[in-house]
DNA sequence: CGCCTGTTTGAAGTGGTTCAAGACAGGTGG
DNA sequence: CCACCTGTCTTGAACCACTTCAAACAGGCG
């Protein structure tokens, strides 16, 4: 059975920007379904050209690009409420894949009506305009982390991030959120090899500034953490498409 | 005296998408002036809510951003036709510094317009939203360079990307395109130390791949340096703004 | 000429990689 | 219920790509 975007269990956070009734109108005529997968599903492959695009609603995803010899870069974590395949929506041509990681749910949308968002609904329009530069201004950060900070700054980072995220999504429990990846994954994320991930994670662990054990993350004090990150600018409520 | 956007000398250029005499006019009143500064001027600096967009239509710049300690992330070099400020533009807010590298020549936009640009001129934003998502894949990608790639193959994908976009931009003499760039540049984008960087254009000049000197750069046989680089998507026709 | 900025080179040190192997948990079939 | 997978995490040890430190060199300019 299809969520109603006026029952989208989403959009009332406080981490999403307040939709007016129109758009909301407009949204539920804009998706066309909803899509269930499996863990392991890819969702969109580099090269390809998707003729659709998805909010992820539920679940973890994961977002790479391979060099021709096969090393994987991940370029980002999918957590609910991203919007996947923009790439694909406007320059039809998408130069990173996606796959979900555990189970997901998406709403679906047509890309092909992307062009009457642009025309009819300046104020969507400009979201997921709003919502590219923040990808942008995101992978502008991962740079500075890869190309500056060391692996113990840059594990911090990805943790803190990823932290206050599930946090305003209201996934935390106590001092701890859901992270169901693996270490390769992370390791793949920051530019670091496997083991070296490894024993900086038991650095952390062993500073007692976050531990990650068992699909979920650990973290005593965020602001320290923080710290050691070099963390500074904070999450900002984002649109949901 | 001011280009008029009827004459600007980029927009004829095969690299930039053709615009309709309806887009032409609406840029040319979207244009609010030209600006020229001197090498080394702040265009845009990060946390500040920049009332100007710009469109470089001459000379170099940097995008970066700084950590805490100082350490410096080039996060892009700014090329002519290149549109500074999206992020100022549609999130108030910058997360990284703008600076001109030579004497720069600009389009100015007033970003209070943008909104008009929404609402009446869908095809312009569209064009927008090309942009941005054409800055996240370049981002991408400087992401797995530095996450995957070694110094010497950063630094012939970096070359191969660059002698690409300025033979594009007609700015070709022979098999060298003008780069008014510092080591020092280089080595914060591409998250290298300035002696490594040295050393590595060394061994790339020594097999005859790439020679940067003089503010020059000469590549005799881009392919050859491309598949050092492990270039693999093409430089698509842009709209420019 | 003296000074400044940027480039180049040498030498020593280290943060991270690679190789190798063991431990642990969950899943499967006999 | 045990034996044996397979995938993930963990740990130790050797190595090396890149960093840091240091100093010399080259060109432009007042």
């Amino acid at each position: 059975m299809t969520t109603k975007c006026t029952q989208c269990p989403l959009r009332g956070l406080e981490l999403f920007k307040p939709m007016s009734d129109r758009e909301v109108g407009f949204m539920e005529r804009f998706k066309v379904g909803e899509m269930t997968v499996q863990a392991g599903t890819p969702l969109m492959s580099e090269g390809s050209n998707s003729p659709q695009l998805f909010t992820a609603l539920s679940g973890f995803g994961l977002r790479y690009t391979l060099l021709a010899d096969g090393r994987r870069q991940v370029l980002s974590f999918i957590l609910p409420g991203d919007f996947i395949g923009l790439q694909a929506g406007v320059m039809e041509y998408m130069t990173h894949s996606v796959e979900a990681t555990t189970d997901m749910t998406l709403c679906v949308f047509n890309r092909s009506e992307l062009w009457t968002l642009f025309r009819n609904q300046a104020e969507r329009a400009f979201d997921l305009t709003w919502l590219s530069a923040s990808e942008e201004r995101f992978l502008g950060e991962a740079l500075a982390t890869i190309g500056q900070r060391s692996a113990y700054e840059s594990i911090a980072w990805a943790f803190s991030r990823l932290y206050r995220r599930l946090d305003a999504l209201e996934m935390r429990e106590g001092s701890s959120v859901p992270l169901p990846y693996r270490q390769q994954n992370l390791a793949d994320a920051l530019g670091l090899s496997l083991v070296h991930t490894n024993k900086t994670l038991a650095q952390l662990r062993e500073k007692k500034l976050a531990n990650w054990t068992n699909g979920r993350l650990h973290v005593p004090d965020i602001e320290a953490l923080e710290e050691v990150g070099l963390v500074e600018h904070p999450t900002l409520p984002r649109p949901l498409m």
